[in-house]
DNA sequence: GCATGATCATTT
DNA sequence: AAATGATCATGC
């Protein structure tokens, strides 16, 4: 399903996600041979995907960065016409039994946003996706000015799932990270801590950013 | 079920 | 219009 090999280096993977901006998603999936799905409905990781493979990204669910030798996540960001994000980006599901066991510092959520490559592509529903073109990447590194609000949110609700206040966090809770559900539907349920200790069955939750956090993260560079 | 990749659809 | 809560596809 790739046949790109992957970049050789930091300033390689930065030529060749400099060298997407500009073109579209129809122009991307005709170089790897694919086709594009009339819209995301039911394909919504089709975009991110097409990415991975056009920047030689180590394709499948491997629990590993994107690539793994640079040690760079990749992530896509929808954006509106004003260029700003319009989606929530997921970063990582939360084992809610034993994440009492994680620190910020060793926690996945640190791991995955220590260096990111930022991919912005038109997010509008009214452009046909083929047509939506790919904005201008950024490498980005969490610095300690981001890192200072998202330790204080990562540990703020990781603290509550500890202590069985899973039902009382809300997606309204946290500034720049909060908690969401993270399933398939409604039925897919995994075990949590209930408010008196005990284990109960509730929706698998997620960390995303907002999108204050990227909004904020692509204004930095390209203000 | 949990990892990968997220966007959809409804509410506010 | 933006944020929240719900959901979709795929592989192991």
């Amino acid at each position: 399903m790739n046949s790109n090999s992957p970049p050789a280096s930091i300033d390689d993977l930065c030529q060749r996600a400099r060298a997407l901006a500009g073109q579209s998603i129809a122009t991307l999936a005709q170089r790897q041979n694919i086709t594009v799905p009339t819209d995301l409905r039911q394909h919504k990781g089709w975009q991110g995907q097409l990415i991975e493979m056009s920047l030689g990204a180590s394709a499948g669910s491997k629990p590993l960065p994107d690539f793994p030798k640079l040690g760079i996540e990749l992530k896509t960001i929808p954006i509106n016409q004003q260029h700003k994000p319009c989606e929530t980006t997921f970063v990582a599901s939360i084992p809610l039994l034993t994440i009492n066991q994680e620190t910020w510092q060793t926690s996945l959520v640190r791991k995955k946003l220590a260096r990111v490559l930022w991919v912005p592509i038109e997010g509008d529903r009214a452009i046909p996706l083929a047509q939506r073109k790919i904005g201008m990447p950024l490498l980005w590194e969490m610095d300690a000015a981001f890192e200072t609000v998202l330790q204080r949110d990562w540990e703020e609700l990781t603290e509550m799932i500890c202590l069985g206040q899973l039902e009382k966090i809300t997606a309204r809770l946290g500034t720049y990270l909060h908690v969401r559900p993270k399933a398939a539907n409604a039925k897919s349920l995994c075990w949590g801590i209930g408010q008196t200790g005990e284990k109960i069955l509730t929706l698998p939750r997620g960390f995303y950013l907002r999108t204050m956090f990227t909004r904020e993260l692509l204004a930095q560079y390209y203000a």
